[in-house]
DNA sequence: CCTTGACCTGGAGTTGCTCCAGGACGGTAG
DNA sequence: CTACCGTCCTGGAGCAACTCCAGGTCAAGG
């Protein structure tokens, strides 16, 4: 699979998934005679991974972190693990973010409403 | 107020109120004799919600646009609303993409439970 | 009177992309 | 065979939105 294919299967822009192949995010991508990269499976389902973290707000160090664990292979995963919970958790945070702000915005569009009626 | 209690007060940053202000945000804020910034209690309510848009990923140009409509009075109520309405849909998709990802780390949370049990 | 703490300003530094210039390469049309 | 096109490559500049810092002011307390 081209980078583009590899890019609209996971969301990422080509720039960003080249970008994180070099800030050590992705293993070293295979590439073709060409010098062109050739993603595997694995790879864009690494890439849907991520894609998936950062729109939830990840850290790219955290995610870095998280890739180098990856790599050191089945003995990283209670680390690793761990990692995931720790994002599960922030993701309810941001369900309350996302609740509040909702609120906020009902309330402001409430008054607006009887500002328009008086 | 002082610039310390609005930010407590708000969640944002003492700098990143500041730079609020210098990049119309919000109006400038009133100033005592001594030089320092009070904070009146409008003020803060704006924080507020300035701070709760961009939690959940306001950019800063239509914050502004906001706020300049917010200045120019009742008037520009229906296009406030609007942009409040378009940021409401915003919030339900971030709740989309907060599902997904919880739905991803869930399956491989499940994964790395049958590892360790294999 | 001197120090402490909270504030001020202008500007540099950071994160995480995003875009661009300049160049190579493979496939198709003339 | 050659011209052209689309997709890729690299290194580096540009951008959004903070975040931090140096150097300075001022009021109040010991």
């Amino acid at each position: 699979m081209r980078i583009s294919e590899a890019a609209s299967a996971s969301g990422l822009g080509i720039d960003t998934i080249r970008y994180y192949e070099k800030a050590g995010l992705l293993p070293p991508v295979e590439r073709g005679r060409d010098g062109k990269r050739r993603f595997s499976a694995v790879d864009v389902d690494w890439l849907v991974l991520l894609s998936s973290l950062r729109d939830t707000g990840m850290r790219m160090e955290t995610m870095r972190y998280f890739a180098r664990l990856y790599q050191r292979g089945d003995e990283t995963i209670p680390e690793r693990k761990r990692i995931l919970l720790g994002h599960s958790e922030q993701l309810d945070k941001q369900r309350g973010v996302l609740d509040r702000c909702a609120e906020i915005l009902a309330h402001k569009l409430k008054r607006y409403d009887e500002i328009a009626a008086s």
